[in-house]
DNA sequence: TGCTATTTTCATTTTTTTTTGAAAAGTTTG
DNA sequence: CAAACTTTTCAAAAAAAAATGAAAATAGCA
């Protein structure tokens, strides 16, 4: 048996909030350069009162199923949202996770060290060239290639504390 | 009159670092959400033991003039790269700016915090809504809307001092 | 287990972003 | 100041990113 199944109406005044929630997170998302679809995802979970399935929130921001579960999948992995059991119903349904500290962590953790692991690789195969070629101009070289050695090391440092510092 | 024009011809040696330079920094302005083009050029410079002219640029990286005008403008906006005159040479010739702590601080200051500031314009019309409505769940909304604020208002103060963190 | 509801995947389409290239604008110097 | 050189601009093309939609996979229930 199934229970109502229609999409929640929402006053006139709610749905101004929520487009405004979604406008609002749309802009932040993309300064991460997640896209647009993320933002309206969680513009609209953030100013529910309760638990939205994928389809409600695939109808009221008409987009396609196919982009509402890819966006719920990248909104989960930084663990931005989460699933909540809803009494009577098979679907599942999601709430937005409304603590910013954690989802900038997640979100340094997953998008941003991966590339600082590889830029390290990158420097010590740049050191090696240097080194093995004495024809090159040293100290030139590797004054150049310390600064780099020590940005990504701040990075990597610097980075992750960021979120400890957001008293959220 | 003209003086010698012909790209400067680099090492096999020297290629091999510039093309991983490239490399390394195209990712890193990919972080940052910066076009590749960008990337690439501020790579060229980042290596180049004398100043480079724009046609030197594109044609060591084998793109357009257009692209080269357009990254390097994006590049002298950051403060990333500066210009160098050259003695006999009418063209204008370029240097990489390799104090990351200023690049950062202008990218933050360019590309950031006007979106913090839309966003704050957008809260506030929130507020509006919420408070003129009575209906709505005032507790709930007023809740979120705190912390949307206290959000910006933490990106506003911590962003700039980020800069100053880094040490290098 | 089999049936149905729900979600995910992914080839294709659409949209957005970036690059190109040529014309326009701007500079320098003889 | 005009001719040659250099840089910028911008419409069009190309490339990259995101969304769609339908088929496949998965999950829940009787």
């Amino acid at each position: 048996m199934q229970v109502d199944n229609k999409v929640q109406p929402t006053s006139p005044i709610e749905n101004k909030l929520e487009i405004e929630s979604i406008d609002f997170f749309v802009r932040m998302m993309s300064i991460l350069g997640l896209p647009r679809s993320v933002g309206e995802i969680y513009g609209v979970l953030y100013f529910a009162e309760y638990p939205l399935s994928m389809d409600e929130i695939s109808s009221r921001l008409k987009i396609s199923m196919g982009s509402t579960s890819q966006g719920l999948k990248t909104l989960r992995s930084l663990k931005a949202i989460r699933t909540s059991y809803v009494q009577g119903d098979r679907k599942d349904h999601y709430i937005a996770e409304t603590e910013f500290r954690r989802l900038f962590s997640n979100f340094i953790k997953e998008d941003i060290l991966p590339h600082l692991d590889s830029a390290a690789d990158r420097i010590s195969s740049m050191e090696k060239h240097v080194i093995a070629n004495p024809d090159m101009n040293q100290e030139f070289y590797t004054t150049r290639i310390e600064k780099l050695k020590r940005l990504t090391k701040a990075g990597r440092k610097l980075l992750p504390a960021l979120a400890g510092l957001l008293k959220i």
